[in-house]
DNA sequence: CAGAGATAGTTGTGTAGTCAACTATCTAGC
DNA sequence: GCTAGATAGTTGACTACACAACTATCTCTG
């Protein structure tokens, strides 16, 4: 198997991709902690709030989430004993649970939010040029729908 | 607090970025499977490769893979059990240990190459036009530069 | 050269996630 | 309507990390 290699330009991206990413998600994780919740919760409270009557499926939300199944049943441990999601059974099917944004889960991502989107701000968005960002959309997007297309699992 | 949102330009960026990051970075490990390695393993392994007789301080690799030096002790133990890498206390300073790649670890990681390589290119490389491989090396890279300006610690 | 303090790495403890096996419920086929 | 299989979620065991406290070594100051 001949190695094809990246150029100079290629690994340029790559690399600036990877070691930056980490850092990055650490930074933004920081600007959250003082509302008590890390960028799971976050992202969970913001999923519920923009689902229909702000609850979603376990396995959806998990799906969403790039979670396992059992990987979110772990997490709601952690947002329900705060109360800021609960859990309610499907009266149509015994089997499957809504995770449901409470009152005070919706407030509490009303009140962080504004931090953490300056925060992304901060960091990333403000730093790009318009036609930086329009890259990062475009060729994310194209790296996903790549992904999505696969066999997906071995 | 007058919340400054995201232009709807910018919010693509922003979840085209965080949604796609986590599937890629999966895909990526799932092609280094099949050599026993995981992705922190061949980064260590390709950082040693890189370094001047193949050896690094444990605290400097530690920084470069962004681990704690503790998460750094932990993952020493696989790939020393694996006989790819070995630990060599400094002569001139009985505090420091050298990372040593072994002949066995460079051999796995030039049989490894090629194909995480591949992977690269098809997973994201070969999908994005050069314009879009500049502005992610520029783009990351001011997001790094901005990053390691921080007060860092908080 | 005796501490005092800095530095390198390890260990104890805890958290977040995975996978595989399990329970409970639902759905079809007979 | 019963059983076979699919599906939703949980649990047990394990891994990879982080943080804080620790040990060992080095360095500096008097």
């Amino acid at each position: 198997m001949a190695t094809k290699w990246l150029s100079p330009a290629e690994m340029a991206a790559w690399l600036a991709f990877i070691e930056t990413t980490s850092d990055l998600m650490k930074a933004i994780e920081r600007d959250l902690a003082p509302f008590g919740l890390d960028r799971g919760d976050y992202q969970l409270l913001a999923m519920l709030s923009e689902a229909e009557s702000q609850r979603l499926r376990m396995s959806e939300l998990a799906d969403t989430l790039r979670l396992t199944r059992s990987g979110l049943t772990r997490r709601m441990e952690g947002v329900v004993k705060k109360r800021l999601v609960s859990k309610v059974q499907c009266p149509e099917d015994g089997r499957v649970f809504f995770a449901q944004l409470t009152p005070k889960g919706f407030q509490l991502l009303q009140d962080a939010a504004p931090s953490h989107l300056e925060s992304v701000r901060a960091l990333m968005i403000d730093l790009l040029s318009p036609a930086e960002i329009k890259a990062f959309s475009t060729g994310f997007g194209k790296i996903a729908k790549n992904l999505s297309a696969l066999p997906a699992k071995h």
